[in-house]
RNA sequence: GGGGGCGUAGCUCAACGGCAGAGCAAGGGCCUUUUAAGCCCGUGGUUCAGGGUUCGAAUCCCUGCGCCCUCACCA
């Protein structure tokens, strides 16, 4: 729907049963209500306790079962459903007339005992009721529920009532979310919030979202990476740091991408990328076995083991298994454009030698992937922020986690000398004027603190959108964002 | 940005060149253990918007808006 002045109009009779509640001296939009009892909890303790005294409070959803005399609704609260008994014998004439202004959608408060009804279904039956909130406008409907994606993203809440594995999802999400934060924390990793709005948007290739501040007259950008800054926290002292936050990048939404994501990253002075990689193998395995039970998690048909070790194979084997171009026999980017375009890639004129890897990696790699895997001994020219290999200059150390056919974590032995810092942030410039959009920044002030020494590192960098689609077995990554990214409505 | 599909009642969907419909929701009536309650009766439409073709358009054509799929882009 994208008609707004269609929404606008309230439906007259839901105002008539609000006016009908005042006028019978009934306040429909009341500040408490005492609850003393979770839907959910009601039926599991019915048999230690049957006919106890309780007070539940929620939304009514479904149909609502009027038979003369007596009535039965579903109250839908946080914790789930709880059926409610209305009779008039009980409630009185008055009380329970008033039932003909409650709809479905309107919150309810309801004080009885527990009761089992002939088909079995605990339910409360009432004792008295009160109104808690009228609602306007009526909800969805009951049996198919909601159906169209764009009233489900757009008024997400609507989906959240109708279509209950949704709020499932969204509730593993924070189990997960928890769990990885409980995970680091019990390790000794310290969190910290560091600036959004950021002078220099470093740390990654992307473009960012630009914005102005006022008061110091000055552009600034929303991040798009939390390196630079989690960096000076270890140069600061801080051994083990990490930060769970919002990046902002400036591209295309798909399946796999949001505008705006969560990202972990974590730093760990006196580790290098070998240690990092077992911290994330660790890390993902404990944060499925708490959050869901089980390291082993469901992907369309197949099942997946997240247990640790995951292989650890060269990103040259990966790829050449799987498109046969060789990219350590293609020197140049040249050489590397004729064999990838010969495998299929569709190449385009001025990629780098760094971007053809990354597209075949990509194209032919990443989309089989479905089993955890490291790769490793990735090309300089890819990663500007990783330490080299010593016996090996051409390669860095550095990883890629990759699962069910996603990429979700990134990490390395971080850069630490500061002198080839510089030289590999003036390369990334010269790539810049050559038209590279993605290559990073020069950043002076973070070269500045990196002068100052930085103790051997290993750092990582986690998509928990990407995590999150994996432990909850959604496709799309705005299955597992509340209110994702759409376009604007008029 | 390219290609394809879709947009009809609050919701889920029909009608596909010839009177815009059903189920659910909402309204009225009956019903004191229902749960997709049931039975009876009514209500509800700028067919996404604008233009065109036609005797006649929800239907065909064009433009715009939005959503979905896909490709491109996005490590």
């Amino acid at each position: 729907m994208t008609d707004n002045a269609e929404h606008a109009r309230l439906p007259e009779e839901r105002l008539a049963k609000l006016e009908q509640l005042r006028a019978a001296g009934v306040d429909p939009y009341p500040a408490r209500f005492a609850r003393t009892d979770l839907a959910a909890e009601v039926t599991p303790t019915f048999d230690t306790a049957p006919g106890r005294p309780v007070r539940v409070a929620g939304r009514v959803v479904g149909g609502i079962r009027r038979m003369g005399r007596a009535t039965f609704l579903h109250l839908l609260d946080g914790s789930g459903q709880i059926q409610a008994y209305f009779k008039q014998d009980v409630l009185g004439e008055q009380a329970y007339g008033l039932l003909d202004a409650i709809e479905a959608g309107d919150f309810l408060g309801v004080v009885g005992n527990t009761i089992r009804t002939r088909t079995g279904e605990v339910t409360v039956q009432a004792v008295e009721y009160a109104v808690l909130a009228k609602s306007l406008r009526p909800l969805p409907e009951k049996w198919h529920g909601l159906q169209d994606v764009e009233t489900r993203l757009r008024r997400r809440y609507l989906d959240l009532i109708a279509n209950p594995e949704v709020a499932d999802v969204f509730r593993l999400r924070s189990r997960i979310i928890h769990e990885v934060r409980t995970f680091l924390v019990e390790r000794g990793f310290l969190e910290v919030e560091t600036p959004v709005l950021q002078a220099v948007p470093g740390g990654g290739a992307a473009r960012p979202f630009e914005t102005y501040y006022n008061a110091l007259d000055r552009t600034l950008y929303l991040r798009i990476a939390l390196e630079l800054y989690l960096k000076r926290c270890i140069i600061g002292g801080i051994e083990r740091v990490f930060e769970l936050g919002r990046n902002f990048r400036n591209e295309g939404l798909s399946l796999k991408h949001n505008p705006e994501f969560t990202m972990l990253e974590a730093y760990q002075a006196y580790a290098d990328y070998r240690d990092i990689m077992a911290l994330t193998e660790e890390l993902v395995a404990t944060v499925a076995e708490r959050a869901l039970g089980s390291p082993r998690i469901t992907l369309g048909e197949e099942e997946v083991d997240l247990s640790p070790p995951w292989p650890r194979v060269p990103l040259r084997d990966a790829i050449l298994q799987g498109s046969s171009v060789d990219y350590e026999a293609c020197p140049d980017a040249e050489s590397l454009a004729r064999a990838a375009a010969e495998a299929g890639l569709r190449t385009q004129p001025g990629w780098s030698r760094g971007k053809l890897i990354d597209e075949l990696l990509s194209t032919f790699v990443e989309p089989k992937i479905r089993e955890p895997v490291f790769f490793v001994d990735y090309p300089v020219e890819l990663s500007p922020l990783a330490k080299r290999r010593p016996d090996r200059p051409d390669v860095v150390e550095r990883f890629e986690a990759f699962c069910g056919g996603m990429e979700i974590a990134n990490a390395f032995s971080e850069l630490n000398d500061p002198l080839e810092q510089r030289a590999r942030f003036l390369e990334q410039v010269r790539l810049k004027g050559a038209g590279d959009e993605e290559a990073q920044p020069f950043d002076a002030e973070f070269l500045e603190a990196l002068e100052h020494g930085m103790p051997p590192t290993g750092g990582m960098g986690m998509g928990i959108d990407r995590l999150a689609m994996l432990l909850t077995g959604q496709r799309r990554i705005r299955d597992v964002i509340l209110f994702p990214q759409l376009r604007s409505i008029e």
